[in-house]
DNA sequence: GCTATGGATAGCCTAGCATCCCAATGCTA
């Protein structure tokens, strides 16, 4: 799909003419962007069936906007961005993933020293040739080299939200070839980490030459790393590398489970059948040279003594144990999922109108949906007052009266997405808080602050009566910047004893709780509730992200409050 | 540049925070 490349372009071209300081035209393309982005239909379908007219029927989409995608989708050029482009010929991309650069300091970095990427950035900032200039510092200085530092320790992966529908296509690509009897991803795509490195494709056929050969042609294929008779691997026009393997059927049991990894996993898998007097390999499980299982991953597994271990726990953080001893939880799975506690409408920088969030949430089939828009603090969301938290409240009964008259079995709840101020306090009134559904309350600001503090702030919050979720907990942004210094264990505790649920938000670049902190909060008992913090009604549909993190983290369906129906939800 | 409406023009985009330099700017949510 176009859409993908064209928002960026869009969003690239919202930057260029920001750094101009040029009005209101950066959010028009952005607000372009982000529609396309979002479009599930095929832009170049959308274009060919109904033209630009239909091209101006995007949201946000207007005649120039609409010329531009036109001159895309003919010459897979835009001139204009191109001028923009020659103007600043720098990697916008790699520069604005540092925290703390932005359009402005790059237009000077590149004026005053032609910094045009990562490489010419930290060159400058290793020689002391930053903290010099205009409005720069020594403080600036040392920030760029952290943040640079952090970049490159996620470099090269990717984000599972941002590659797993790109996956899917190419999937389905490959399904249409008839030589291929059996397809499954593999790899870390497949155990569902939030980043990858690079996608495993796992094929069974008959004629792996055929394959590889089509595998190679693919249209998205850059470059050719390497084909050989039952492997490929290439790098794709998204930047990714991908593998294809083709196995025989009678190994594809064993391909998989090794293919899968994770590597910590393999090898403790190995050792159980070495312990066992058998060998496993990526061809089957052996008894001296006959072959006891191979065919499926259940049967390796058994015939290792084991129950099935699902991809998402295989990293030997104590699933091999479990499996052995029937343990093993029965993890959240995506139709559990009765309602979403964490989303945005209009009323604050959201997309969509709160009944455009509710029918999409009807379409999904949940019960309730809960609407937290921002509140005051965040000015820039337009987060919202008492007063408006109040108006806002009839407007979201008018409009249950009016599903319940459609005859849904629907609720839209109350919300808000507090912020948790620098002193531990609420950004709202109690009195405004007590006429609510629910509060969610989340850090918004200050991420700097010390351990002690951040963590005594944090628990202050939590202690509010109101307050049912704590939002995006450990502040992390995927690839951009690390949690802020908290004590997690302390926090645990607090969400136990104050009835506070920790949200995993399933937002692809928080995934916030990671797997780590999500399994000690299952064992530690403190309930989950797993959350999109949607901005537009078709991003409910990141709830997969949050179950594939959940599941990682060894959560069930009771861990969940949002399995639950609408009346015991906040029985913590 | 888009949207809404008076159909050519207004309105949209804010405020806290850190840093840099001691008032202003840029970044971030």
């Amino acid at each position: 799909m176009k859409n993908q490349e064209i928002a960026k372009i869009f969003y690239d071209i919202a930057i260029f003419l920001s750094i101009d300081n040029i009005a209101f035209k950066p959010q028009a393309y952005e607000k372009a962007a982000l529609n396309i982005e979002n479009l599930e239909e095929n832009i170049e379908d959308v274009y060919k069936k109904g033209g630009k007219k239909a091209l101006e029927d995007i949201p946000g989409v207007g005649k120039n906007i609409a010329d531009c995608i036109e001159e895309y989708l003919k010459t897979g050029k835009i001139k204009y961005y191109k001028q923009l482009k020659n103007k600043l010929p720098v990697e916008l991309d790699e520069l604005m993933a540092i925290e703390g650069v932005g359009p402005k300091k790059i237009k000077v970095l590149y004026q005053k020293l032609r910094i045009k990427n990562l490489k010419d950035l930290e060159e400058a900032a290793k020689k002391h040739k930053i903290s010099s200039l205009f409005s720069f510092g020594e403080k600036s200085e040392k920030n760029i080299l952290e943040g640079i530092a952090f970049f490159k320790r996620s470099k090269g992966r990717f984000l599972l939200g941002e590659i797993l529908p790109k996956v899917k296509e190419i999937e389905e690509k490959l399904k249409t070839l008839k030589e291929i009897e059996i397809i499954s991803q593999a790899g870390s795509l497949r155990r569902k980490k939030e980043t990858i490195g690079d996608v495993d494709f796992l094929v069974v056929t008959k004629n792996p030459k055929k394959v590889m050969d089509f595998f190679v042609s693919l249209p998205d294929v850059d470059k050719v790393w390497a084909k050989g008779a039952t492997k490929a691997s290439v790098k794709m026009s998204g930047g990714f590398d991908i593998d294809l393997r083709a196995v025989s059927e009678k190994s594809y049991g064993s391909a998989l489970q090794y293919f899968t990894g994770s590597k910590e996993h393999n090898i403790a898998t190995r050792k159980i059948a070495i312990n066992k007097g058998l060998k496993l390999n990526e061809y089957g499980v052996f008894k001296g040279k006959r072959m006891v299982a191979g065919w499926s991953e259940e049967g390796i597994y058994r015939a290792l003594g084991m129950s099935f271990v699902e991809p998402e726990l295989r990293e030997n953080r104590g699933e091999i144990e479990a499996s052995f001893k029937g343990k093993l939880p029965k993890l959240i799975e995506l139709d559990d999922i009765k309602g979403d506690l964490h989303c945005h409408s209009n009323w604050d920088g959201g997309e969509n109108s709160i009944l455009e969030m509710a029918r999409s949430a009807i379409e999904i089939g949940y019960e309730y949906l809960g609407i937290s828009d921002h509140t005051k603090f965040l000015r820039i969301e337009r987060g919202l007052d008492e007063k408006q938290l109040e108006k806002r409240g009839k407007e979201i009964e008018k409009l249950n009266l009016k599903l319940e008259n459609e005859n849904y079995k629907f609720k839209i709840l109350q919300g808000a997405e507090t912020n948790i101020l620098n002193d531990g306090s609420v950004d709202i009134k109690n009195k405004a808080l007590a006429k609510l559904d629910y509060v969610i309350a989340g850090v918004h600001s200050s991420f700097k602050m010390s351990r002690i503090k951040m963590t005594e702030r944090i628990i202050k919050a939590m202690k509010n009566p109101y307050v049912k979720i704590f939002s995006h907990p450990t502040g992390r942004i995927l690839k951009k910047r690390d949690e802020y210094q908290a004590d997690f264990d302390k926090i645990l505790r607090a969400a136990k004893e104050f009835k506070v649920a920790l949200e995993v938000n399933a937002y692809p670049e928080r995934l916030d709780l990671n797997d780590i902190n999500i399994k000690k909060a299952v064992e530690a008992g403190v309930k989950l509730a797993i959350n999109t913090d949607a901005h537009h009604k078709d991003q409910l549909r990141f709830m997969e992200f949050g179950i594939f993190q959940a599941r990682r983290g060894w959560a069930k369906k009771q861990d969940i409050i949002n399995t639950r129906s609408q009346e015991n939800l906040f029985i913590l």
